[in-house]
DNA sequence: TAGGCCATCTGGTCCT
DNA sequence: AGGACCAGATGGCCTA
């Protein structure tokens, strides 16, 4: 960052000597109070910048997620919601993923502690999701209700979770989105 | 018109 | 000291 080039002051040199006595309080009062602004007015500008990456950022993980174009933009907080849950969603396909490849059967997956997974089946139409029930949607997207589970929401909502009202349409209506946020 | 979302300003706090 | 970060306040815009 720049030095701040210490703004050369205002005032003229030839000036300096005469305006002084008497009136030097209530001069340097001035300069005090527009270095004050002056310093507000810089501060202002770095958070409008700040806030305008911050959103460039979110911009650009809108850009990432799985909605239509003609959608409703999403919202800050649900853009952060759904990205959430979209990443547990992703985490749980490469989980599912695994378990196929070491051809552990469906047995071994129903007795593991840490959840019940959702159908193979299901994860198979991730691409086409429009054919799976709701409740294998809510197996696969709503694993809030299950105890010591490691929920999407778990750490981004504080005891309320994410109704489905809640959900932007394109997330609540769209075949090809998640149906819900819990 | 109320409520939701957003941008901006502002003062406080922490960090370098 | 100055910058980054944060949260509260405020006002504008939009929609049901």
């Amino acid at each position: 960052s720049l030095p701040s080039s210490s703004s050369p002051s205002p005032e003229c040199p030839q000036k300096k000597q005469k305006a002084r006595r008497g009136r030097t309080k209530a001069k340097s009062e001035v300069v005090l109070t527009k270095q004050k602004r002056n310093r507000r007015m810089k501060a202002n500008d770095r958070e409008r910048n700040r806030m305008h990456n911050l959103n460039s950022a979110l911009d650009a993980l809108r850009s990432v997620l799985p909605t239509f174009p003609d959608d409703a933009k999403l919202t800050k907080i649900e853009t952060l919601r759904f990205a959430h849950n979209y990443i547990w969603a992703l985490t749980e396909t490469l989980r599912m993923a695994d378990h196929s490849l070491l051809s552990v059967g469906p047995q071994e997956l129903a007795r593991e502690p840490f959840r019940q997974p959702p159908s193979t089946a299901c994860l198979l139409e991730l691409t086409s999701p429009g054919s799976i029930s709701p409740c294998e949607w809510d197996s696969l997207y709503s694993p809030v209700s299950q105890a010591g589970s490691l929920s999407p929401t778990d750490s981004l909502e504080e005891g309320r979770s994410y109704q489905a009202a809640d959900a932007p349409a394109c997330l609540r209506h769209s075949p090809h989105a998640f149906p819900e946020f819990v």
